[in-house]
DNA sequence: ATGAAAGCGCTAACAG
DNA sequence: CTGTTAGCGCTTTCAT
């Protein structure tokens, strides 16, 4: 199997220099239009391809590579994101390296270290929960980083995109106390999640414009994944006065509610910050609040290039707006 | 803002030559432990992270970097095919750039050479529809290349890593078949992915083995997305004779389908290839096929790594099986 | 309009 | 055990 032809090879057959190779594949002037040609007769014939590394390497240039960290590329959630980012990058001529943490700050910092090495010119995050230190400029060396969904606090700031998590819990829920509900149960993910913080936070804006006074009692925070958040609804539903509805902090906690409810047989509205296929069908009112996950990896990947291309000045923080939609039987009213 | 440091800073500093701090950073020996101790410390005072594309331009170094192809990372399918192959990569000490084709061969083709530019060491792909006469290895100059989800023919073939769709098609249909039911209608995709044309294959074995004659006007296929596949249900459950049950050949499909029942509020049991949330909770049972997508993804890496390492001989095709599981309402008897 | 030389950061081969 | 030299493929600078 032969060699990888280089630029050389190229200017070999077209009896030209490399240099010249070099203009012709860059666009460069000036190039005698025959010249031109035969070079790329030449590239055509060898099936010449530039290396990336190699150019990247010279003073000046850059590699065009991003990288991504995210908890698990296998969530959708982030999948959306890593797309929106992906189509922002090809569009710029980026590609997109991605990396999972699985949640875990030393995983993380280790990845960066890694996307590091490989001369990424940009980094967007998805951060962990934890310290991140080794987002800090010594660490860094200059290196653009955007965070996605969760803020991470650092000098100066990052630019940052987020969703309007607080508002559109608050409108959630409202929904429910405007019906009439006064006892509205809460399943929360870990506490320490900065988007689940804000959604009970809005879920206590809703309480207090509604000047309902929220059952402390109701309010279920910690558990991780959809078994857990079963055993948290079947257990509020025990309870001597069960909730009359219940708002979940997102979608997995949300399966796990209605698996609770299911199991119980005792079926009551449920709020919930995502949207989910078939929550329409369900024997219960649903109301969710929809976002567009791509779009946030679109919005971050814009920050990052405007970033790059030296038209940003100070830190952004944008925030993405959210929509609420009733789905499921018309009447969210007490049973 | 200071210059990234180099292995000639380190060395300055460390007072010995860049090729003794390129020992210590590759663990290579002999080098004296005091030696070795000087180098850290300069490294771990400057900062310093080895250059990565500098290191892989020398003839003989590797770029630790893998290609991966799909239609669209923001399809948990393909995401979790992603996640898979991120989880063996990590481990053998290599990043993952991600590209999605939106299905289109000119996209494709165009993401292969990209991808090839950077120097990746091997290539995973969820091939398009359409000619890959570019993954021949004229194009590809020996680049190890494996195939997920569909086979893609080319010479010599490629290692490719399917599901059980057949199998796992006539099973699930079995289990409608069995329960008495003699007019199972399929909603299927594109008709020329490999996978629907699979499942449907199945469907008809399926058929052969019980001794039941399908009734080919219960065959609907070409429908993209979730409205295509509901006004596919409409249409079928109109029918003067309706099928009493449903085979959906994948996940989307599903929903639709779900919908136009729902729509209608009329109910029949379904089979649908992929599991999904919540599809213990209709007011139909459904029949699943269930399979785990991260693994495809481990596998495929798993004999890219093979192939780098030299051990594979002969281009292997995985099938990976998959498990059939009722949902909902236990009885699937036709109403 | 084109080419020669130098060097990006790293490591293989060879000296010492 | 350590250092020197050379060169990976490309592009910048400066000649021609």
């Amino acid at each position: 199997m032969s060699r990888r032809p280089t630029m050389h090879d190229v200017a070999r057959i077209a009896g030209v220099s490399a240099k010249t190779v070099s203009r012709v594949v860059n666009n460069e002037t000036p190039v005698d239009p025959l010249t031109r040609a035969r070079v790329q007769q030449a590239i055509a014939e060898l099936g010449f391809r530039r290396n990336e590394q190699a150019r990247s390497l010279r003073p000046g240039q850059t590699s065009a590579l991003i990288g991504l960290v995210t908890g698990d590329l296998g969530n959708p959630f982030y999948s959306a994101i890593a797309r929106g980012i992906e189509d922002v990058a090809h569009r710029r001529g980026h590609l997109l390296l991605t990396t999972s943490s699985d949640e875990r700050p030393d995983r993380e910092r280790q990845l960066i270290d890694a996307l590091l090495q490989h001369n990424i010119e940009g980094l967007i995050i998805v951060p962990t929960l934890g310290q991140h230190d080794y987002l800090s400029p010594a660490f860094l060396r200059g290196l653009p980083v955007v965070a996605v969904d969760r803020p991470v606090h650092t000098h100066p700031p990052l630019d940052t995109v987020l969703l309007d998590n607080r508002h559109g819990a608050a409108l959630a829920v409202t929904s429910l106390l405007q019906a009439g509900h006064t006892r509205v149960a809460v399943i929360d993910g870990e506490s320490a999640v900065f988007t689940g913080a804000e959604r009970i936070a809005g879920y206590h804006d809703a309480h207090r414009q509604q000047k309902v006074t929220p059952d402390a009692t109701l309010l279920r925070q910690g558990f991780h994944g959809e078994t857990q958040a079963e055993t948290a609804m079947t257990d509020l539903l025990d309870l001597p006065a069960p909730p009359t509805a219940v708002f979940a902090t997102n979608n997995r906690i949300a399966i796990g509610a209605l698996n609770g409810m299911h199991r119980r047989k005792h079926w009551i509205p449920l709020a919930v910050f995502d949207d989910f296929d078939l929550a329409g069908m369900l024997p219960t009112p649903v109301t969710v609040v929809a976002y567009d996950a791509v779009e946030m990896g679109r919005q971050a990947a814009e920050l990052l290039f405007a970033r790059l291309d030296g038209l940003s000045a100070d830190p952004q923080v944008r925030t993405l707006p959210v929509t609420v939609h009733q789905r499921g039987p018309g009447n969210l009213a007490v049973n």
